[in-house]
DNA sequence: GCTGCCCTACTCGGATAAAGGATGTCCGAGTATCTATGG
DNA sequence: CCATAGATACTCGGACATCCTTTATCCGAGTAGGGCAGC
């Protein structure tokens, strides 16, 4: 039960892009900077935002990411699953229809209780995900930046890195 | 996102355990065996759950594992968060704190948005765990099985592997 | 002076190494049973 | 015959290799912009 580091700099990074206009682009390089991490390994899951079509990276030299989505339509967990894989955490081996005498499949017909729970436990998490979106969260944000030191800090990055995007 | 196989092995031992007699036994050996799974490893995952307090280990030749508490009492959070460990899956590095110019700490003092959403869900996640013992999980067993096979084939087990417990 | 072409430099994309954690295995500490011995 | 002491064999417990997933890195494909030559 871990969640890795990629999610934490998946979402803030689309976070981020909500923030700057329409028609703007940030490269992975200024994003990477931004937040202090690798940017590498930050490409890495720009590219699978990317590839679940979460994110739309520009090439060339004024390329970037901008979001392919209004941030009304993208839920964390759209990206939470897009980072960590759609497959749920508890994966139920069977290992009841193993042993030395297992009894045959059709008696297990039924669900296995235990992955039933499971999996109704996950639901539970994704659905409180799923009812968060990435304009819910820049809400919260400029709510509580009373003073807009943060929003500042984020405009002087902008500047510095933004690009435009010419369809 | 992902949780070890050691979390079904464990639960199902649990589950095992609750249905025997108050004084039955079982030796990590035999419950391995009924399972299929690796007997060193399963003990690792059963030491676990002794160090826990949700089984208790009995040393000796007639040793084995019992339950350390009724059915009711153990849900399938308590073995969930024994196995994977207590701390959350979403663990907030405060990226937004790092990067080139960052904003003195006490801008910060509101909790991070997103991990405030993400610790929300998870503890949906565990709520729901929570709410269900091991005892409903018997109980949910026997209703499903109608014909009493799997009961049969458990007594069976049983009766080839089970000690009983004199304090 | 203007236009078209080529070159360069910067971007993303996928394939490739290194590290950490999960998985699997081994040997040691402890105890109830069984055996043998003495009363 | 009974009780007791010892040896034994089987249990759990923790420390130790091994494998795989995750993390991190590098190099290649593609494209927009700038420079240069030609008109």
């Amino acid at each position: 039960m871990k969640l890795g580091d990629g999610v934490e700099q998946a979402i803030h990074c689309v976070a981020i892009l909500a923030a700057l206009p329409k028609d703007g682009l940030l490269p992975a390089a200024a994003l990477a900077e931004f937040h202090g991490v690798s940017t590498s390994y930050l490409l890495k899951h720009l590219q699978t935002l990317s590839r679940a079509e979460l994110v739309q990276s520009v090439p060339g030299p004024t390329g970037g990411y901008r979001l392919a989505r209004a941030p009304e339509d993208i839920t964390l967990l759209d990206i939470v699953l897009a980072v960590e894989g759609p497959e749920p955490a508890f994966r139920c081996k069977e290992i009841r229809q193993r042993g030395p005498n297992p009894l045959p499949g059709y008696m297990f017909k039924a669900p296995c209780q235990i992955n039933r729970v499971m999996l109704r436990a996950e639901k539970a998490y994704r659905e409180e995900l799923r009812q968060v979106t990435i304009a819910d969260l820049a809400a919260q944000v400029r709510t509580d930046d009373t003073e807009g030191l943060i929003e500042a800090r984020g405009c002087a990055f902008f500047d510095a890195a933004m690009r435009h995007y010419a369809p």
